[in-house]
DNA sequence: CTCAATAAGTGCAACAGTACAACTTTTGAA
DNA sequence: TTCAAAAGTTGTACTGTTGCACTTATTGAG
């Protein structure tokens, strides 16, 4: 998701205290950003790791400190992504199901990122889609954010953590939105899909607070 | 799968008729037998492009011009086995259903797989398991043959190409075998699953010859 | 049989992504 | 002020991968 530096406080990130973190997240903004810049200027390929640290000022092996590898670049928000995931199944509201705290936050996610940059975000989602080391780069995220969502899913709800069932969930919670994207009506799409999955689900385990 | 240059006649591979096709094939199976040795002896990461080459006796252009990337060493018979997967049900016999012609697949090849080297097996399996960069590589194959049998399942059913029935059943019929190989009984796990899988099957398509 | 087209293979240099190590600057706190 | 840890820098080198120019072997057609 492009990361214009003002993104709504839709999450556990309103809080760089020191000095020096504030620096730090700074820093990985600028690389961020200068690197998004240049790969919709000019592709991912063609633009080479000395050249987005020369754009954000830095050296190469400080580029390497904050991003992991190339790819990375582009999936910044990754893990925050994932933290919000995780803590919107571990701190959802008593009395709510798992189920239903997914669709809460696949709605409130999906309305925060096509917001206010639909411009950028297609455009975004161009630049994934035609670039084959991003798209399986994404496809790899994909697995792991679903690995660990069953495995949060797993503890809340007092099932084997290698119960499929959780893994089936999973699974379906973060496959909805990509199919809903291409809906019609993607808010409406989600919104029944979990409506079905969580009458099934309540079968299956009734045992969630 | 560990390849011992003497393979058994399973498959469209007994024909390598000019001479020239016959010192390529060669030459090919030089490079990945020096390959999978280096890297059972030693590590998929500690061993080299340039070393490989070199112990096949070619320069590391020839060995880029057989092998695509440096996985593709370790799962040189990746297409083969594709080939053979589709086949299966491409030229199932008359009056044989898909999901029986992907049963009677599955249950040979793991016979054949798992026959004469199951210590070499193991290792090479353990060599994926162990090796991040071979991991990937192994599920975005597996990706791959899915989409790949997906398609033709659709053809051959005559369902809709994107049909959701056909995506799950080729899922189902790669997933069976890699589920049972945890199994005690990896055979009669296979059996059983595709036994299910028939019956839920007959009732959404009875359209295939 | 000859010959030109084609494919396989070679050697080498280059590039891109990444790692590493030794060093300098900031910065948080005592 | 002082100091140790963290952030950042520089430079260097390794590894996968590609491009280029070139040699050699195979082959199909005349």
């Amino acid at each position: 998701m492009p990361s214009t530096t003002t993104h709504a406080a839709t999450g556990p990130a309103p809080a760089p205290v020191g000095r020096r973190e504030r620096k730090k997240a700074a820093t990985r903004q600028a690389i961020a950003d200068a690197a998004l810049r240049l790969f919709l200027e000019r592709g991912y390929d063609e633009v080479g790791i000395r050249e987005i640290a020369d754009a954000a000022d830095v050296s190469t092996t400080t580029l390497f400190k904050h991003f992991p590898v190339k790819e990375a670049l582009v999936f910044d928000e990754d893990s925050d992504q994932e933290a919000r995931l995780l803590a919107a199944v571990r701190e959802r509201p008593e009395g709510r199901s798992i189920p239903a705290a997914l669709r809460e936050h696949a709605l409130t996610t999906r309305l925060a990122t096509g917001a206010a940059e639909d411009g950028d975000f297609a455009a975004f989602a161009n630049l994934v889609a035609t670039t084959p080391a991003l798209r399986d780069y994404a496809q790899n995220m994909w697995l792991r954010h679903a690995a660990a969502l069953a495995r949060v899913i797993a503890e809340e709800s007092g099932l084997a953590a290698d119960d499929p069932v959780c893994a089936a969930l999973a699974h379906f919670a973060l496959e909805a939105p990509r199919a809903a994207s291409t809906h019609d009506n993607p808010r409406q799409a989600i919104v029944r899909a979990f409506d079905l999955l969580e009458h099934g689900w309540s079968g299956h385990a009734q045992a969630d607070a």
